[in-house]
DNA sequence: TCTATTGATTAGAGCGCTCCAATCTTGTAG
DNA sequence: CTACAAGATTGGAGCGCTCTAATCAATAGA
């Protein structure tokens, strides 16, 4: 398990380990003589340079720490496949922790990954308090994936999401919808967002907004539709639901099915994350989606600018939605389902 | 940017930089006054060790390589969650990487956490030969998730796919079934197992293993039900579904309800991976689950006892997958559905 | 023939840390 | 009061590499 150093590279081509150096940085000023030699010699010692110890030496860093909320949520493993493509592309390698959601380990993460003195530092979707981002920040570059800070030093990516749940509600009112509901993620991330974007663009199109408290997941979506049909007689009922997100969506849907109520031709649905989920044909969800490994590109550009000294002002990405349209929305019948 | 070192604390605290370094170790051979003057130069210094340098300096390493095919897989996720705990409870660092199932992209992934001399490397279920496997092995532990291999040095961990898909047909034997298919996942990960486990359980029950080319989507699902309905009668249609994993068996629900079959009444469908789709109430599948943050805990200490020179002898740990009984499985009718 | 000049190569210091061996303090037994 | 052991502290070499400045070789100009 020892491996070769580049002394034993030098030792068997017959030159100086600065030479060897040199080589394996390829720099122009070696005679190609010399170069092939210690190629050669490098390949048959099965030689490969020590990170570690050049990043030690170079006082250069080529390590990104990445923390994560919760790989097992869809939207962030996105993230972090777009992430480490572009990070990969330009020579970087990913350092990766998870917080789980707990300020606490997440600060205890965070440390962590400053303790490998890394080139930049991405935390997607974190909790910990502004001020703990900002002691990073005197480390190194950071961006944050789904959070905004009041920061001139950090940067940010994040997903339109009141545009997001306006493009949902615009396709409805586009279909004739006139009463359209908003069933609201709570304190799920992205879900104040998502509420106001839905006020907004109802007030627009000079409707009265129906917001009803729910959560972002399918019992969420279920117990939120029975309040409604509890609430509103069937001819007063919303012909059109904007779900906080898709599973929120496919409880919704449940919900309506099991009253009798046919999706989409009684009642329209619009979900939003665009997950595996809305693309299955048994759904087919009409949805709405954010690039999300755009967004983990987005995320490491902003990193290598910040590295590369290009840039000194803070950027705030905000990333344009687009609706996925499917077939659980359709035209309403005049706003009286049945 | 530039932080403080181990000589900045050692000046400030009036002792020598050795001093520091086992303070920072926690030797037991501090007195405490040095302890707490060390301790206090560093906190106000806001002073953390570098990693790196101690790494190289202790020609040991505390990173843990992780090369993931795709994290956009649910289950590589759960792995890598369950992974990621157990080494920051025992003090290792992940870096990660994917391979994107190319071979080429793998192969320097893997070249790449072997650069920074990592103390042992974890593969989900990756796609490069066996060869350039034993290559890694040669440098640091190796600990295969979702592959095996032919090799004394390294160990693998995966889930049982021939119990699991046994597990299945136990199930729908006892509700009854006898005529029983199993969709077929070609060539995707664990597809052989879960298919040789589904013919050996049938044969057990002495009972006629029927299967059909799939694949591991839902439109696989969906076009192999179309074949078996276009093949089988109503009456010897097949009463009870093993699909190859929940994506594909949410396609065949969709085909038979589509042709006018309901689930479960008249066909019973299992799925395979328990991913969160399954758990939906909107669907609520019936499905094989793997414990897969179990499987990354295992992963870990597979490694962390090569690491600390326990064991020498391959290890092989094979997981037991369980049945979630849902809503899409129920006795049969008697055979012939209608 | 001798000195610039350019390009190729190397010696050596140093990155921030660990760890061994050596040194310095105490406390205690003789 | 001395000798010595045990405990606490430190000097310094070295981990594998980079990078600057110095050296060397070869060619060109005068």
């Amino acid at each position: 398990m020892v491996r070769p150093t580049m002394e034993d590279v030098a030792e068997r081509a017959g030159v100086s380990r600065a030479l060897v150096s040199l080589v394996m940085n390829n720099s122009p000023k070696v005679s190609e003589v010399r170069r092939a030699a210690v190629l050669r010699a490098a390949e048959e010692l099965g030689y490969q340079p020590h990170v570690m110890a050049r990043s030690l030496a170079s006082r250069t860093s080529t390590v990104l720490g990445v923390m994560v909320n919760d790989l097992r949520n869809a939207f962030f493993a996105d993230v972090v496949e777009g992430l480490d493509a572009a990070a990969q592309a330009a020579g970087f390698d990913l350092i990766l922790n998870t917080g789980g959601r707990s300020p606490t380990r997440e600060w205890n993460a965070l440390h962590n990954l400053l303790s490998f003195r890394p080139a930049g530092i991405i935390l997607l979707s974190p909790v910990v308090p502004a001020a703990s981002i900002q002691v990073a920040a005197k480390q190194c570059p950071v961006v944050l994936v789904s959070r905004t800070i009041r920061s001139s030093t950090v940067d940010t990516v994040n997903d339109d999401g009141e545009a997001g749940s306006g493009l949902a509600v615009d396709h409805l009112v586009g279909l004739g919808h006139r009463r359209i509901a908003h069933l609201d993620g709570g304190g799920a991330a992205g879900a104040a967002q998502r509420r106001r974007g839905f006020q907004a663009a109802m007030r627009r199109h000079g409707l009265e907004p129906i917001v009803v408290r729910s959560e972002h997941t399918d019992t969420g979506g279920e117990k939120s539709v029975r309040e409604l049909l509890a609430t509103y007689s069937r001819a007063d009922l919303p012909t059109g639901l904007v779900a906080g997100n898709d599973f929120n969506a496919v409880g919704a849907i449940s919900a309506l099915e099991e009253a009798g109520l046919r999706v989409p031709e009684d009642v329209s649905v619009v979900g939003y994350d665009n997950t595996s989920l809305a693309a299955l044909r048994h759904l087919s969800l009409t949805t709405v989606d954010q690039p999300r490994t755009e967004m983990g590109r987005l995320a490491f550009e902003a990193l290598a600018e910040r590295i590369r000294g290009e840039r000194t002002e803070p950027v705030r990405h905000l990333l344009h939605p687009s609706l996925v349209v499917r077939a659980t929305t359709a035209e309403t019948t005049g706003g009286t389902p049945r």
